[in-house]
Order: C-alpha cells, then sequence, then structure tokens
DNA sequence: CTGTATCCTCCGTGATACTG
DNA sequence: CAGTATCACGGAGGATACAG
C-alpha cells in the first residue's frame, strides 16, 4: 500500500505518480494509443504492437480494472474477443495526442533530420 | 538500435515510442514536473521526491542529455549546482499539467472519494 | 483465436559507504 | 554539497509451449 503520509507524497507529484501508477510502464501508453482508434482483437495487438501474449494479457487486464478498455467476448466460431477504449480513457486522448506529436518534435529537436541515427532513441 | 525498419514501428505508435523513451520511467516525468517549479539543487531533488542519489543523478544525466534540462555548477563554496527546465521541455508543460490533473480526476473515478483505498494505485 | 503456464534473463532500483 | 562505487535483489519483460 502506498504511503499517502509519507513526505514524498504531500508535494505537486503525488498526483504525477498516481497517474504513473496507472499508465506507465513500457506498453500502457502505446496500448492505449493505437486503441483509441478502433476496436482491436487481441492478436490484432499483438502483431500491430509487437508484444508477446502473456505481457499483452497482463496490461490489458490491468486497463481494464481502470475502467480504461473494455472487454467484450464475442458469439463466434472460434471465439473472438473485442477491446475498445472508455470515455474514461478517452479522457486521454488529448494529451495522449500531444505526446505522439511531441516525440516527433523530439526526434527533429535531437537529431536535426538524421533518421535512424540517435543513440538517445536507441531500444 | 532502433530498427526503424521493424513492422512495429510503421505504425501510428512510433512517436509514442519515441517519446516514452525519453520520458518513459519510473521518475522521468515526476521530475520534470517539479522541474518546471523553479531551479532545484541536487540534494533538494533528492529530499523532495524521495529518490536514492544513484538514481538520480543518472535520471538527470539522461534528461540532460536530451535537452530537457540543463546542469549548472556555480562558484561557491562547497560547489553547487543548479538543474533548471529547458525551453525544451517546457513545451511539455501543457502535457504534464493535464497528466497530474488526469491522476487526480483518475484517483475519484476509481475510488470515489475515500482516499487510501485503492488497489491500483498501490506501490 | 484467446489466452495461460513455465521458465528464464536482465535491467531498474535500492542501500550504503565512499570520494572530491 | 554533489555525486560515484559497490553490492544485491525483485520484478518487469521475453520465448516458447500449451490449453480451452
Amino acid at each position: 500500500m502506498k504511503d499517502f503520509s509519507s513526505p514524498e507524497c504531500q508535494g505537486a507529484h503525488r498526483a504525477m505518480r498516481d497517474t504513473l501508477d496507472v499508465i506507465g510502464g513500457k506498453w500502457k501508453l502505446v496500448i492505449l494509443s493505437i486503441m483509441l482508434e478502433r476496436k482491436w482483437r487481441f492478436k490484432e495487438l499483438v502483431r500491430e504492437i509487437g508484444i508477446s501474449p502473456r505481457i499483452l494479457s497482463k496490461e490489458l487486464q490491468e486497463l481494464e480494472i481502470n475502467k480504461l478498455i473494455t472487454r467484450t467476448v464475442c458469439n463466434t466460431r472460434p471465439i473472438t474477443v473485442e477491446y475498445e477504449a472508455t470515455s474514461h480513457s478517452r479522457s486521454l486522448e488529448p494529451v495522449i495526442r500531444a505526446l505522439r506529436e511531441w516525440g516527433v518534435a523530439h526526434r527533429q529537436e535531437i537529431i536535426g533530420r538524421k533518421e535512424n541515427a540517435v543513440p538517445q532513441l536507441s531500444n
């Protein structure tokens, strides 16, 4: 349990920490980013993002717990599942769009137009 | 080196990945968030954030490499160092503010007003 | 197709002590 | 004060196979 009475939680960054607890990590914003586009099926996400099924499953569960996506099982053969953004996650849409645009701007800021030559953007 | 020709980098989320490579992780946005307020000294940040010196040092170096903060050594005895946000990082200010506000809103969305009772916000 | 189980690796993080 | 060195650890993330 987070200790809300601890000194570091009294400052202006408590809310930021809360946010990062929910949408932080390597994948959540990437998932939400493309999830805002349309409905997706599990395997579509695996392929589109390039993520392992295990990790994706875990991430989706956590997003669903926080009411950022919905999971809908369809009556098909075989069973298919649709994941979709909620209105709550759509409240993040301007932020996500801004973060994407900033990524593009940063690439210009740091490297000029020299694509594919940025140590800071390496994996 | 990131493989920009790989399939998962052709989609709409490449820019988001780039952004997360720079300001992702556990600390960067928290640091930038309070860094936008004013100048800070090293130890001030350690205390304010509740982060170990080693980690803070590493984070600050990475932020400086990406031109998000400046590091200024002052001619004092003993030496002091001031860290300050750059204009480049100030371009993130609206986003950071939005993320903070979203953290507050999310707390309400998920838990109502029941403070200190959120499994999803635990450490 | 939609996941879960299992195993494993490595990086991020922390504590502490220490140097300049 | 501003860091760095060293040691240690847990957990996030990945690969693969498999189950329903």
